[in-house]
DNA sequence: GAGCCTTTGAAGGGT
DNA sequence: ACCCTTCAAAGGCTC
């Protein structure tokens, strides 16, 4: 996968002709042979377990998911021996790929430059389109950028909907429960007057030490043009979530700190890391496991969802890595000096990276630049920021071994982390306990492929 | 209540 | 360049 520089200058222009070859790239390895016998695996088993999907989708072509460690968990089996056969259309159906959520785009002629100086969007008119890039002349993006519009929404709000528009969560939602209007800053009414503001407001901090709440784009954009009510944020409720909540209301039971800085260090916001690929499609598809295998706990379905992943095809993973690399992308522009060594338990001891936020990043970013992705998030009631991601006081965790993926050294494995493939992690690199009993979930040690 | 489990990918430090 | 470690999400489970 391209690498973002620190600077962040680089948007994304050029590594968007590297091609996502990291399952391909696999094919090609030595360890082809048994690649494509896990293939003809989940082939067989797929004709075995499908039977009346259509048969035009891209899902008739491509590899499908063991259904064993799927069927299992629906029978709350998973762990327990002897395969099952399982006759479920449903369960294989295709994860169609989702689009790219709505964002909130100040006034199209000011794409280049719609901040203020304190980094917040004027509060000019503005444009409802979903995310895009459309500085960034970039294969496939123009079916996002070309959509058409949906009926059903607001005639009075432009809002331009993909075709697969149903991904509404990365980028806006690093925290995505933060919707509670409680969490509100009396302070902050960034709207102009007579201009109505959902309650749906996410808190998001605009600098390393306080939480100054934004209202929720997405949420304000759902509410007021009625869009689906799948995709509006769940109803408020008076218990913010914890990753929002303030570590002092948080302790508020508890003893207090040993120090003044302990408590200190726990208030600063936790700049998360922003989600990779599959991260992305985790959130996506965990509804629908859930849902078709009756399981919630999530290490059974992680190992499901880990299975479809990697019989998503590449141009289905592709998308999540796009998606992923924009996340990256706006994380960096949100948060130039952050690094994911911030949130590392050495965090709390050594001293903590100073977090610039976007408003305050210095002039040389390129926020002003003409290749300054397009992805602010308009705030919904006047002066809008590049939304903050991931942005919780919940510190880090602390775990005292030195890391349960540290368990088994696992075999040579690439390193480089400009292609999907180039994960160091392989199967035996990381303490999985493999309790899946198909021989498909027990790679060789020495594959490459987890 | 804290931490574990489980997945893949990204990032960064160490060698 | 390669290896290793940590973290990101999620919710049930364990201690």
């Amino acid at each position: 996968m391209p690498q973002l520089g620190r600077d962040g200058d680089d948007l994304g222009a050029n590594d968007e002709l590297i091609a996502f070859k990291d399952e391909g790239e696999q094919e090609e390895k030595p360890n082809v042979s048994s690649e494509r016998d896990l293939d003809d695996v989940k082939s067989s088993l797929v004709n075995e377990s499908e039977t009346t999907n259509s048969s035009d989708s891209e899902a008739d072509r491509r590899p499908k998911p063991h259904p064993d460690v799927e069927s299992r968990a629906r029978h709350g089996q998973l762990f327990q021996e002897g395969p099952r056969k399982q006759h479920d259309t449903g369960l294989f159906q295709p994860s169609p790929y989702v689009g790219y959520p709505f964002f909130m785009i100040s006034d199209l002629g000011n794409l280049c430059s719609p901040y203020l100086t304190n980094g917040a969007l004027a509060p000019t008119g503005r444009t409802y389109l979903p995310f895009q890039w459309p500085l960034l002349d970039i294969p496939g993006r123009a079916a996002i950028r070309d959509s058409a519009a949906p009926t059903h929404l607001s005639n009075s709000v432009p809002v331009v909907q993909h075709p697969h528009m149903t991904h509404l969560r990365p980028l806006l939602s690093y925290s995505p429960e933060a919707f509670s209007p409680q969490r509100a800053s009396p302070g902050f009414s960034p709207e102009p007057a007579g201009m109505s503001r959902s309650p749906h407001t996410a808190c998001y901090p605009m600098s390393p030490g306080g939480m100054t709440p934004i209202p929720h784009p997405l949420g304000w954009l759902l509410v007021s043009s009625g869009f689906s009510p799948r995709l509006v944020p769940p109803p408020q409720t008076s218990v913010p979530h914890p990753a929002i909540v303030p570590a002092s209301v948080k302790q508020e039971p508890g003893p207090p700190s040993t120090s003044e800085h302990d408590q200190e260090e726990e208030r600063k916001p936790h700049i998360k890391k922003p989600l990779n690929a599959f991260m992305l499609y985790m959130r996506e598809e965990r509804p629908k496991v859930v849902a078709q295998c009756k399981v919630k706990e999530s290490a059974t379905i992680n190992q499901i969802l880990g299975q479809r992943w990697h019989s998503l095809s590449k141009e289905e993973q592709a998308k999540y890595y796009d998606l992923a690399r924009k996340e990256r992308l706006l994380h960096s522009k949100l948060y130039p000096n952050w690094s994911a060594r911030d949130n590392y338990v050495s965090r709390l001891t050594e001293t903590p990276h100073t977090h610039t936020p976007l408003s305050q990043a210095s002039p040389a970013s390129s926020l002003d630049s003409p290749a300054t992705p397009t992805t602010a998030l308009a705030s919904p009631a006047g002066p809008a920021q590049l939304q903050p991601l991931s942005l919780t006081t919940k510190p880090p965790r602390i775990t005292h071994s030195v890391g349960r993926n540290a368990v088994t050294p696992g075999p040579p494995t690439p390193s480089s982390t400009d292609t999907p493939t180039s994960s160091p992690h392989t199967a035996s690199s990381r303490s999985s306990p493999q309790p899946l009993s198909h021989p498909f979930f027990h790679p060789p040690p020495t594959s490459s492929h987890r």
